[in-house]
DNA sequence: CTGAAAGCGCTTACAG
DNA sequence: CTGAAAGCGCTTACAG
């Protein structure tokens, strides 16, 4: 590989010269910038990358950790992150942990390693350890959509879940539902709590007793959301609405439906936090809520960015709205 | 930051026992084992990924060029790509262009510069000279979906697009439709051509005359799919069916054949490329081409961790195969 | 099994 | 405006 050296030598310059040239910044003669330029051509020299991040102390990139970045929701994220990072001239390196927490380990002990300038956190579990040595390295690091309790001082970008999903689900309760179901998500997450929280709190204040078999958990991926619906719709005793934790466990919620011949909204009404392109085209168009995907990763980013530059962002929670969107897969209880 | 030299001190070792203890490999004796790992404890140590890198060689990252993440298809050839990586304890680089030459050309420069070790390229434009320099650079790069076509040495991952276009057409044919359109895809993409081509041999066997006005050219994203879409059903005469470059186009499609009150199937007939977790779900069900995604994703980088290992792969071209999905989106002619 | 030292390929004060 | 040189923080022959 031609290195520096090479075009130093070739342009009869030293090296700090031909990175003169290369960098900006630092005023070169018009003579050796015109040698070096030419070296440079004609031995089709790359510079390496690696070498100055490990001088500069900066490698350029924002590091973010996924569940799926095939989530929708995730994928939206990512966008808003990196349109924001390349503004920055950086680049984003996406992990997807997959649900598994041994990788999510492995990711965030990479992160550590200062591969990444900074770090936006997405992940499922609880993370742990390697959060917490990411933070005493003293990179800078922002949770999106939501953080561990026990790290209150890392910021944060989200939005309003719980109001959110209490609202979705007085929705269905102004619309003459008393027995609702919910499928939720996994136990430790904290918007599957705030959530969950949402609905119960709807339902408490309109007086209504919520069945616990009426609220199944359902772990993270269609197949999750495939197996809570069933159980609840195998129930003696159906619920009249249901309300999705997100998109992924409605579609697989959809799938049981269909199974089953249930009819959407005549036997069940129901609604779904996340929404997605397709959802106005479903049969019927399923009635969702919308959260800003894209400007959620731009402002992840944006803090991130700020704390590079030197701003103090601790205790940070910027919580942006969610929209509403009624379409047709709820209506009254056939009952 | 506490660096390799300080666990030495306090190890009263060398740095290079340190090293050993870390990356393993190299005998180290219990005492001194021990005594770094100690050190290590104690200070808090974690090695510099960057350095590391350099003085190894290799930075244990692909790059991975994008359109758009966010697309379905994409987000899931990341997936495989990235789970093969992981099994090799490499991490992915996703960059985004968002259909920007400039973004693009700035991705390939910096892959470029040896910040990753290999590269995969599933990017919208010709690309070009960016291209070039990656591989004059003896960077093992791998094609996924398509390659421009003065490239053919570099290896590719793809499907079928012709003959599974041809297909999926033929059986609108079958049903007995002779006036048929397209939404077809940007002029310059390969996978465009083909499906084109596809569509046009499968009318040509037929016997069947396509109308040049029922053919449009989409620029990706629902955007474009939409437009193309009220193009062809504003029309004097519309056809009664129309083929999709892909599934963004035929989300756009929908809209369009939404705003006007068409009927699908009976009034028009719709199969499109690349399948969806909701088509099966949507009003009628979307009768689609199904392309393996993220096996794809997980062949392209078989071929890249081969050539990294100093496997020979010019030439390679890895076909997989597609399934059709026959739902409820086509019909025989209503007229 | 171990350490001194060179080397990876840049960047950047420092002195001129 | 310019160059010699130190330094970024590791890894790895080399000699013992």
């Amino acid at each position: 590989m031609v290195s520096i050296r090479d075009v130093a030598k070739a342009a009869g310059v030293s090296t700090a010269t031909v990175a003169r040239v290369l960098n900006g910044g630092t005023p070169v003669s018009p003579d050796r910038t015109e040698r070096v330029l030419r070296a440079v051509q004609e031995l089709d020299y790359v510079s390496n990358g690696v070498a100055a991040s490990l001088s500069r102390g900066r490698t350029g990139l924002l590091g973010l950790l996924v569940s799926d970045i095939a989530n929708p929701f995730t994928a939206q994220v990512a966008r808003g992150l990196e349109d924001e990072a390349v503004r920055h001239g950086y680049q984003v390196l996406i992990a997807s942990s997959d649900f598994d927490s041994e990788r999510e380990a492995q990711v965030l002990a990479s992160f550590a390693r200062r591969t990444v300038d900074a770090v936006a956190l997405l992940s499922s579990s609880g993370v742990g350890e390697g959060v917490a040595r990411l933070i005493r390295n003293g990179i800078p690091t922002v949770f999106v959509d939501r953080r561990p309790p026990d790290l209150g001082e890392i910021p944060l970008v989200r939005t309003d879940s719980l109001s959110a999903a209490r609202e979705a689900v007085r929705y269905l309760i102004d619309l003459g539902h008393t027995d609702l179901g919910m499928i939720s998500g996994p136990a430790g997450m904290p918007t599957a709590a705030q959530r969950l929280a949402g609905f119960r709190e709807a339902c408490a204040t309109a007086g209504l007793v919520v069945r616990p078999k009426c609220v199944r958990e359902g772990f993270l991926g269609t197949q999750g959301g495939y197996t809570a619906m069933c159980e609840v719709l195998d129930l003696p005793v159906r619920p009249t609405a249901v309300f999705s934790f997100n998109n992924v466990l409605a579609i697989g919620a959809l799938e049981a439906v269909r199974e089953r011949d249930v009819r959407i909204p005549a036997d069940l009404s129901l609604v779904t936090f996340d929404d997605t392109d397709l959802f106005p085209f479903v049969d019927p168009p399923i009635t969702a809520i919308e959260q800003p995907a894209y400007d959620i990763g731009a402002e992840a980013g944006k803090l991130l960015f700020a704390r590079i530059d030197g701003a103090e962002t601790a205790g940070t929670d910027v919580v942006l709205p969610t929209r509403f969107h009624v379409r047709g897969s709820c209506d009254r209880p056939g009952r």
